[in-house]
DNA sequence: CCTACCGATCGGTAGG
DNA sequence: CCTACCGATCGGTAGG
């Protein structure tokens, strides 16, 4: 990818999450770009390429991170922590292709569509993995795995919904935060 | 309302979830509706009407329940267990138009997108709430307020991404899983 | 990277 | 609720 495409790409997903991959125009993307809308496509093969890479870039990142944290060998809660904290380092370093990624995916076509999902149920099953291991190890309540999964990603996804870069709290404050949330719960 | 113009209503909401709302066409609605483009206009004013009631509606029930929790004096661990209830059961009982809620009241006017994540607010508030006077009652650890709203809002939120109404778990099941994780934790 | 332009589709209106 | 139609905008192409 060249540079410019690169450009054309960040300046793309910056359009997309501010006002969403459908309701943003090629000929927004454009005057962002500061060329003529036919300019673009000497550099892309169309609007949906955009979003194409964005997802999929997102989710070979994701998926890298899990995969990661599982080839290693600490107990069920170490590895919650490592990948609770990958996850929120990728969603803070990329956070306009974060929200992309998680909100306009549904706009890919069919097949890729398809093959996203597959994706995304490798990283959620990268998660599984982990709380069944706590719960075998007999450092996890022996919860639904399934549900628990998906009410971690819940917690986690939702970042991109309020952070802010410039906010009061960094990213690894963050992920401590959402660990301690998640392992030990409100109670006292 | 009239019962026609509810229908209309609830067509939309079911398109708006599938596609989103800037990719379902006025003419998409029309055509589920049996009708020309044109006869739309007899009933709504415009599609931005759907998607302005959609949204109102739905802040409105959610800001309900959760000034009922609050209004009754129970102590915070019962307060957060029927906040958890409330959102879980508006959420499930009307399920397209909470993906609509969550997703798209971004493509909503300036004027209304304002006085929407003013509500949005005033509801967060009160799970800000409830978390506080668990901490003042010794019944939380001491965390992050904001933060631990968020977080149990995100948890409750992301429902719509995967809920199923003919799944295995039940709406009561689901908050009843979902208030032990956000109370308990995963720890044993 | 540009000018010039395409057919398709958009939300919506006039008039009945 | 319909027919007929509006101007605007869409993603994209031809040709240079």
């Amino acid at each position: 990818m060249t540079e410019r495409k690169l450009a054309i790409l960040q300046i793309a997903q910056g359009l997309f999450m501010e006002k969403g991959y459908t309701a943003t125009s090629v000929r927004d993307i454009a005057k962002s770009a500061g060329v003529e809308p036919a300019s673009l496509y000497s550099h892309i093969n169309g609007k949906e390429e955009l979003l194409d890479r964005t997802c999929f870039e997102m989710a070979e990142k994701f998926l890298t991170g899990i995969e990661e944290v599982n080839d290693i060998y600490f107990d069920a809660a170490q590895k919650l922590k490592m990948a609770v904290d990958t996850h929120v380092n990728i969603l803070t370093n990329h956070i306009d292709a974060a929200v992309v990624f998680q909100r306009d995916w549904r706009h890919l076509n069919e097949v890729r569509r398809s093959e996203f999902i597959e994706l995304r149920n490798a990283y959620e099953d990268g998660f599984r993995v982990i709380v069944q291991n706590g719960i075998d190890e007999g450092l996890f309540s022996e919860v639904d795995v399934k549900f628990a999964a998906l009410t971690i990603l819940s917690s986690l996804n939702w970042i991109v919904e309020w952070y802010d870069p410039k906010g009061k709290l960094t990213a690894s404050e963050i992920a401590a935060n959402l660990f301690n949330f998640t392992f030990t719960g409100l109670k006292k």
